[in-house]
DNA sequence: TTATTAATGGATAATTACTATCCATTGAGT
DNA sequence: ACTCAATGGATAGTAATTATCCATTAATAA
């Protein structure tokens, strides 16, 4: 069910890369948080640990696990992308208050692919679906105070 | 039904801003295409009639369209983002052999926003939903010619 | 129609997320 | 342990977008 360490570095290895703590690290932290963290976030959750740790390697970094299936890509209409371990394809929310960004899990699209394909006759491989809103917290937030 | 030059002007005017040439024209060039151009492609579109006509400008148009609901912006997932005239919200598909990108109109979409918004606990106010696959000349191209 | 004034367009500089380069260091197979 | 290509970190570069500046223009009032 969950990915670990091991078996990251032999993914990191079979693609032909070397596996590094940096790599290790990143992943770690990837995995270890639901917040879907930008290169800079990433950078700053690392640094305690490792103070050595430039903004170019987890650029680096965030494109290889992008390239072997370790992480994907999220582009949510901010001015920099997140990045998210979990490799199910799977819907996106992001709070306006907030700006916080969750997983929308157990989500059933086989419907909805059929339908775009019928409407477009494209031959599909993928999705991105981004919902937009208020989240939970911001909601009770604005019922108590304002 | 189609928003004409005379309700685009009063729309400018409605919200305080001046109806200039430039801003008729980039509206007019987005209505009349369906190619859903970003700020360069615009810009290179407009040129033959406007010569002096800045990129700047194109950008400062846009964001006004975007703000008083004339356009929608569009982040696909490439580098730049490209512009929609058509406001009611739909999905979008981006063929990865050609890059083209079409609307899907018609496409039904309140059981999705009722289910995401029962999983996620938000209150939704917006969606972006984005297709990837190979549009129909592409796939025809291939059984042709591979 | 003209005068007045604030908004605008175009040129250009600045910003910023991201990518490429360079080289000393390091991981991994021999 | 040895060898060497891959890597990390520092830094420069890239490219889309945004901000600034000022002469010009649109809109309102006279």
């Amino acid at each position: 069910m969950m990915m670990d360490m091991q078996s990251v570095a032999d993914i990191l290895r079979s693609h032909g890369f070397k596996v590094t703590p940096q790599r290790l690290a990143v992943y770690d932290a990837l995995q270890n948080t639901t917040e879907h963290p930008n290169a800079e976030m990433l950078y700053n959750m690392l640094l305690p640990s490792y103070p050595a740790m430039s903004l170019a390697t987890v650029y680096k970094t965030m494109e290889i696990f992008d390239q072997i299936g370790l992480a994907q890509v999220l582009n949510i209409g901010e001015d920099s992308y997140r990045y998210d371990a979990r490799m199910e394809n799977h819907p996106h929310v992001r709070c306006n208050t907030c700006g916080r960004v969750d997983d929308i899990m157990e989500f059933e699209d086989e419907a909805i692919m059929e339908q775009v394909a019928k409407l477009s006759d494209y031959k599909l491989t993928g999705r991105q679906l981004y919902f937009y809103g208020e989240c939970p917290k911001c909601q009770g937030k604005k019922k108590k105070y304002n």
